[in-house]
DNA sequence: ATGACGATTTACT
DNA sequence: GTAAATCGTCATA
């Protein structure tokens, strides 16, 4: 598991599907989704990444982390988002996690949407992760879980951490999406990765 | 101190 | 399809 979350961001993408993110809570209940879909944020080169051109702020520090951390971003005002840092130390490559499927604590994944006012709207199952915010909001992933290992948990008695998992039968690329901005070719470049089979896609690829 | 912006989601036409 | 919501972060002064 450590192992291959040492290597670029979109050979990290594509391994990442079909393993299970895992909370558990305080309360001991726990939430499990498997990953359906990611993105590869190529580093210094990679115009559309937080860390493109050597950008190193107190928001993205956790990018120059080993792999296996956990990179947590706030953004448009409301938002949080949820990278896994691969590659190695000071080489800011990360996968933003942008769909789970639900597999596990379901209802805790309703309770947790249902505690932030701004997703009180109800979704059908399938579409509780289908989407990077989507995604923290169900598994009540925030600043705290910024710098986490993923690979060893956090405090508290409260955990989040990755597991073995089914891999997909077919997987799809595209390209990235809400990175218009950083112009070509990296607009173009296909570093988003999908299980093609999973209900639970954030969007279409195509 | 101020202003511009965002790896999104939701509601609305 | 378009637009609003909403605020932490960063660059500039």
């Amino acid at each position: 598991m450590a192992s291959m979350l040492g290597g670029p961001a979109d050979t990290v993408a594509q391994a990442l599907l079909g393993l299970m993110l895992c909370r558990r809570f305080e309360d001991g209940v726990v939430v499990r989704g498997r990953i359906v879909e990611t993105e590869a944020y190529a580093g210094v080169e990679d115009a559309a990444s937080h860390s493109f051109g050597g950008r190193r702020t107190a928001r993205n520090e956790a990018m120059y982390g080993r792999a296996g951390m956990a990179y947590v971003y706030f953004t448009y005002g409301m938002h949080w988002c949820m990278n896994v840092v691969c590659a190695t130390q000071g080489d800011p490559q990360a996968v933003l996690l942008r769909a789970i499927e639900p597999v596990e604590g379901i209802d805790r994944m309703e309770t947790n949407r249902l505690a932030n006012p701004k997703a009180a709207r109800v979704l059908p199952e399938a579409q509780i992760g289908a989407g990077p915010a989507r995604l923290c909001a169900a598994f009540g992933i925030d600043r705290a879980w910024n710098g986490s290992d993923l690979l060893k948990g956090g405090e508290r008695g409260e955990r989040l951490w990755l597991e073995p998992g089914v891999v997909p039968a077919v997987v799809v690329l595209g390209p990235r999406i809400g990175i218009d901005r950083a112009g070509e070719p990296w607009v173009s470049k296909p570093l988003r990765f999908g299980d093609a089979g999973s209900p639970s896609l954030s969007r279409r690829f195509r």
